[in-house]
DNA sequence: GTCATAAACGAACGTACGTTAGTTTTTATA
DNA sequence: TATAAAAACTAACGTACGTTCGTTTATGAC
């Protein structure tokens, strides 16, 4: 056998990327074995490399296409929002929405930058440290213009985006409580926490 | 050469535990040869059994080990301390300063859960299951005496623990901030987001 | 219809892995 | 001081790893 009717080169690729995020999450990135991912798509060990380069860039383009995604995304959310009361609320909503539906993107990025070789997960740092000073700009702003209490920007958004990403970690689709419920708990929590005051929503 | 002169079983073992932490959470635990350990602690390979059962069975150790000092120190930092307020500011405190100086335990505990057997992650999840147990009454008692709004106890709790927990991805002991200083920033953040107004605190 | 290329195959290379076995030397007990 | 136990050694077992190579078959452009 060699070539297998009906076989395309951009579907395979995308079946390695899917497959190889499920295993990484299931078994880490050096517990995962390219015989393993080869099976999981139907292929033998050295046909992969007709689609990836490296066990390594592999890792890479999980782990980076999901940061471009998120802060493209991000900036589309944020986008026409005024106001640093209007843009958390939407970030927050973002935020969470973005991340329940995505919760083995969410652990491989926090669990296996370590797994990344220097120059690589120099870029995923660069990357992180983007994303996350879209939150601390508008809290700064929000601080300034005296509508949110800050002692210090940048520990606040790491103490909001830990708690939003957290969600990840836990949240079941089937679970208890629907996404809406999830999003209306945790905008009160950190509009609370950064006012001191409740706030009356749009949805009561 | 055979048996070292000075050799001390424990503290071999102690050496072994603190260097596989390190390792574990450097390289991940399939990514930690027992050979690097070995040459971490100055061993070979093989001399490692004389004090470890198998490879698992050390992360279980490590683990296990750093979840029960967990909720000891929980507890002893608890005991006494009454009402629903000052319960859940004892807890603040606590849990951080507990895991701004444990980095390393944090992150392998949240990350190597995956490469435990299915026995050993079941008894760590009851024992993680325990800890938050203790945060899920503080809040439920709360709420019935009208001192907090928790629309939710589980995810109330879970939001808080990741907020907390989530310092000790960043935190660097000589960084711009103090030990103090974040501890007061995330309970103002929990006070206010659960109560919905400032709290005067005793240290201004 | 020809033919370059894409996409798969089977087989293997060299290395590293967790673990076991048997041996040797130090320490502690009586 | 004899001796059992502790704690290290050396050596090796069988397996699995990431990757490379040459080959084979299907696809798509002219």
């Amino acid at each position: 056998m060699a070539r297998k009717a009906g076989s395309d080169g951009s579907r395979t690729a995308e079946a390695i990327r899917a497959a190889g995020l499920r295993l990484i999450y299931e078994h880490g990135y050096e517990g995962m074995s390219l015989r393993d991912l080869a099976q999981a798509v139907g292929l033998q060990p050295g046909s992969l490399y007709n689609h990836i380069a490296t066990k390594q860039a592999l890792l890479f383009e999980l782990v980076s296409g999901h940061m471009c995604a998120l802060t493209e995304a991000l900036d589309a959310a944020l986008a026409g929002v005024e106001g640093p009361l209007a843009r958390l609320d939407a970030f927050v909503a973002f935020h969470l929405r973005y991340h329940l539906d995505r919760k083995m993107e969410v652990f491989v990025n926090n669990s296996e930058l370590r797994s990344l070789e220097p120059d690589n997960r120099a870029a995923i740092t660069a990357m992180r440290r983007d994303y996350e000073r879209r939150l601390a700009d508008i809290l700064a702003t929000g601080a300034a213009e005296g509508v949110f209490v800050v002692p210090d920007v940048p520990v606040t958004s790491y103490a909001i985006l830990a708690q939003l990403t957290g969600v990840a970690s836990w949240y079941q689709p089937d679970g208890r409580l629907n996404a809406e419920a999830i999003i209306a708990l945790h905008r009160d929590l950190v509009m609370h926490g950064l006012t001191g005051r409740r706030i009356p929503t749009a949805g009561g």
